[in-house]
DNA sequence: AGATCAATATAGCATATGCTATATTTATTT
DNA sequence: AAATAAATATAGCATATGCTATATTGATCT
């Protein structure tokens, strides 16, 4: 039997309702799912401009993770189709690598200066955006970049 | 052999820094490992607050996942410490749960009214503070607090 | 060319977090 | 009190992401 539960039409208290939080919940859980992709495919966009390729010994140094946890995870990738590899060879990304590498990077970097608008140090900066950038929706990205803009005069 | 690099005391370009990505990074990857736990701890609370007890079914449906994962989940969580239960009987927090719960919920909040501060709608606001919350560190939230403080007058 | 070093591949282990199916226990209803 | 419903426990499966140890292949040096 439902609670006779006054209507409010204005002012909903959204603040606690539980099915926005079982939203949240599975967002949040979703994120965690396409993070190390992103991580990925970003860091060998990186490594291949700075020097022309990414290797795994390179890839594995950065993430601080184990070369094998990197070969399987390039499997991954390649099923995925965010990646090409030959074998005992570099890494590469495809088109649609690139894209997602794009997207990574722009959203990275939004997240990081707002970061560094609002008064955090640049390296704390750096370090939270690694985080956070995976959990900002397209609109809190926006929220930030009109920010970060609003903050340069 | 190392590379012969000049040196600059000022202004160390640091965004781009390896190190410094690496151990963004790990430090992505430990909050990974502790989201969860804090996301348990949280609900339990609240759930608690609201009804007088935490249910499996209902911390079930509030995270949006089966029971027999909360069921192991909170048997991780007995092992840490931070749960206690009686077979077939709800759930309660011990006081390092109870600890944790707190200041969890305090970043919780401090992220969302931050996020709604800079112009994010709240629904959005909750939805992404699931996530950000845990990737941020004391600076930055010190630097949320005081924006929105700010913000209040 | 053969030896050596470096990078990649593969096998196998561990942990974490999802799931479904089902047994057990507690709560509720008749 | 017995039957039914609801909640919890357990077993077993799947996937993801770490690891170490070791085999294989490619690159480099003498």
């Amino acid at each position: 039997m439902k609670k006779n539960v006054a209507i409010r039409p204005q002012e909903p208290d959204l603040s606690n309702d539980p099915a926005l939080r079982t939203e949240a919940f599975q967002q949040a859980r979703e994120a965690r799912r396409s993070e190390l992709a992103e991580d990925y495919v970003e860091l060998i966009d990186d490594l291949i401009r700075e020097g022309g390729e990414a290797r795994q010994v390179d890839i594995a140094a950065r993430l601080g993770v184990a070369q094998p946890t990197v070969a399987r995870m390039l499997r991954k990738l390649v099923e995925e189709g965010l990646v090409q590899r030959k074998a005992y060879r570099g890494v590469f990304l495809t088109d649609s690598g690139r894209e997602l590498a794009q997207a990574s990077r722009e959203r990275h970097e939004i997240v990081e200066q707002f970061l560094v608008a609002i008064g955090v140090p640049p390296e704390t900066a750096q370090r939270d955006a690694e985080g956070i950038e995976h959990h900002v929706s397209e609109e809190t990205l926006a929220a930030f970049r009109r920010f970060t803009e609003a903050q340069r005069r």
